[in-house]
DNA sequence: TACTGCTTTTGAACACGTTCAAAGGCAGCG
DNA sequence: CGCTGCCTTTGAACGTGTTCAAAAGCAGTA
């Protein structure tokens, strides 16, 4: 905080004039990531075809805007994981920014032309948003060359999750859905929103 | 540390001399925990039959001895998302206390009835080892009383992941298998051991 | 200009993890 | 007993996030 105060030519005091804490800082860096990205998400979303050229075209913009940021990233993910931490992904606090994401999935979710079962729909979002995170985490602590091992990840995962869709959507898999929404639904109720 | 260190009736830098930081000393709790729950869990695993109540017994173990600690777990889970942290359930610096539990998992896996694909084989430790850790995480931050929700979530998921454990094996599934062992081989080359 | 009430700025001070030089025990040896 | 070498203990001091009372600007009004 003295560092950025004295970047900013003002005592240390006033950084806390303007921002609650050094977390408020670095949510306020989310929010302008966040609207950014959700710009240039749109603009490809209209252009891309298929859900599957459509998520990769989302994941594609995050991975690009931050990779500047990446070993910054790094640093802030140690709040990642406690969901009471505001700067946490999953918090209260970030829900704002979360939703700006949730509608950019839906969005490329509801030109699939795969069908989706109507029970799994909306639940869809939220578990893409998920794996998006997952996603994301694995790459900020990616050490292979220029993060190759990421995009495989990306690929593969993003293929495999296309046959999972077409699979849910299978009459003989309907027990195991059914059962699979039933877990989700628990899962839901509690602070975790997946 | 001032107050740790008081507790013990000891200056605050004959607490520095024992442990060489504050996640020493949260690690040295860590160590103490798994050791004194291996034996608890190892003699539950002797008495238990079938693999969903092998499973099931580690994760009581788990639950129990934890229970008390729930909030001070809470607060360590802070740094459970970032593998480079040492206090991270990923990190290096916790692999030895990993091995235990993945010891384990292994042995509530060979006794299963389930025949198990064997190219799926060597990843089933790890993977139930995430898996048993999502569980702690959620548990972690479960307000509902008594944490029920865990424990519903518990029974459902472990029922599911018998479903796919037996559908693992299905001729038909062998291509899907198949792309995702290559999926995992991506991430465990990786930093993740999943 | 002088006064009033507001916003903005300031830096000293605090909390807590950490470091480290100094001091305090405490064997074994002469 | 004193001396030497080691282990153990100590608390002052540092770095960094945060707080807060005081001071400094800055309208608007008379």
């Amino acid at each position: 905080m003295r560092e950025i105060a004295a970047e900013a030519d003002v005592a240390l005091g006033s950084a806390y004039y303007y921002f609650a804490s050094k977390e408020a800082l670095v949510m306020a860096f989310y929010e302008q990531a966040s609207e950014e990205m959700s710009e240039l998400i749109a603009a490809r979303l209209a252009n891309a075809k298929g859900l599957q050229s459509r998520l990769k075209a989302i994941l594609d913009v995050k991975f690009e805007y931050f990779a500047p940021n990446r070993l910054f990233l790094s640093a802030l993910a140690r709040h990642a994981a406690d969901p009471h931490n505001p700067l946490s992904p999953f918090s209260d606090e970030t829900a704002h920014i979360r939703r700006l994401d949730l509608h950019h999935f839906a969005v490329a979710l509801t030109a699939s032309r795969i069908p989706l079962p109507k029970d799994l729909a909306p639940y869809l979002p939220n578990l893409i948003w998920l794996y998006q995170m997952g996603l994301i985490l694995f790459w900020i602590s990616d050490r292979s060359p220029d993060q190759i091992r990421t995009r495989q990840l990306r690929d593969k995962s993003l293929s495999l999750l296309m046959i999972a869709l077409r699979a849910a959507g299978f009459p003989l898999l309907r027990p195991v859905r059914k059962r699979t929404i039933d877990l989700l639904a628990t899962m839901k109720a509690e602070t975790y929103d997946v």
